[in-house]
DNA sequence: GCCCAATTTCTACATAACGTAGAATACTTC
DNA sequence: GAAGTATTCTACGTTATGTAGAAATTGGGC
């Protein structure tokens, strides 16, 4: 998967911030609020624009049938994250390693959601 | 930070393999052998050129004091493969559903060995 | 001390990704 | 079918990366 610029990034956020579905209006609309206080509204066009570069990245999908398309995110925030997180760990062979660095490198809080996580799937 | 495009990427590989510091040289020759077997030797000067975008990215220094300067990795794979999980753990909010999301999709193999570590690091 | 050969730095160009948006085309609705 | 709204095409500027020649630097040998 590519790296999201900023804009595709912001996009994605909004996205993924709200259930419904949206137009390329209504994000327009949030962005200039959301992108810092400039309140500088970019074009429809650059929204569409980056829409379909998302979709084409199969981050987003789009309602076709209604008039105006209505755009929402293929995955979650957290499945997308989590996908980055293995891409990075796909070239690695010491997968261990990386975990228990990682593990090291985590807060308290975290660590004892995780053994959480791990006592409550005690799957095979 | 950034993501490392494929000849980056190859010569950190190179780097990490290798426990000595490298001269560009060194580098070229084995990108030689290892990039395919189609055994184009690539010229001295882009690998330099890449070394020293790798320097400015702080993922490798370079010794300057020996004449053939000699090239090392800043950090381990390993612990560059954290880094880029953070990274991509950075932006949201609730890490622990990332958690739960990437403990889910790793072998059983990996589980067994993060309960260990788990156990092992026992600390607070 | 000077020159050569090796090495490094500068400069440069091609390609691709991304931000940005106008021009052109396609729907809808009246 | 005219008008407005929405989408697609096309395009340009910027930045990252792959690639390398030209120019400058430096360590040795004579």
């Amino acid at each position: 998967m590519a790296t999201l610029g900023d804009l595709e990034r912001s996009v994605m956020d909004l996205l993924w911030d709200s259930a419904v579905a949206q137009t390329a209006n209504d994000l327009r609309d949030k962005l200039a609020q959301v992108t810092g206080s400039d309140g500088k509204e970019l074009a429809v066009t650059t929204v569409l624009t980056v829409l379909a570069r998302l979709e084409k990245k199969q981050l987003v999908t789009r309602a076709r049938d209604t008039r105006p398309h209505r755009y929402l995110a293929v995955t979650s925030r957290e499945e997308h994250t989590v996908e980055l997180m293995n891409e990075a760990m796909g070239n690695v062979m010491d997968r261990e390693a990386v975990l228990a660095r990682f593990i090291g490198g985590i807060s308290p809080e975290e660590l004892a959601s995780l053994r959480r996580i791990l006592d409550d799937g005690a799957s095979a």
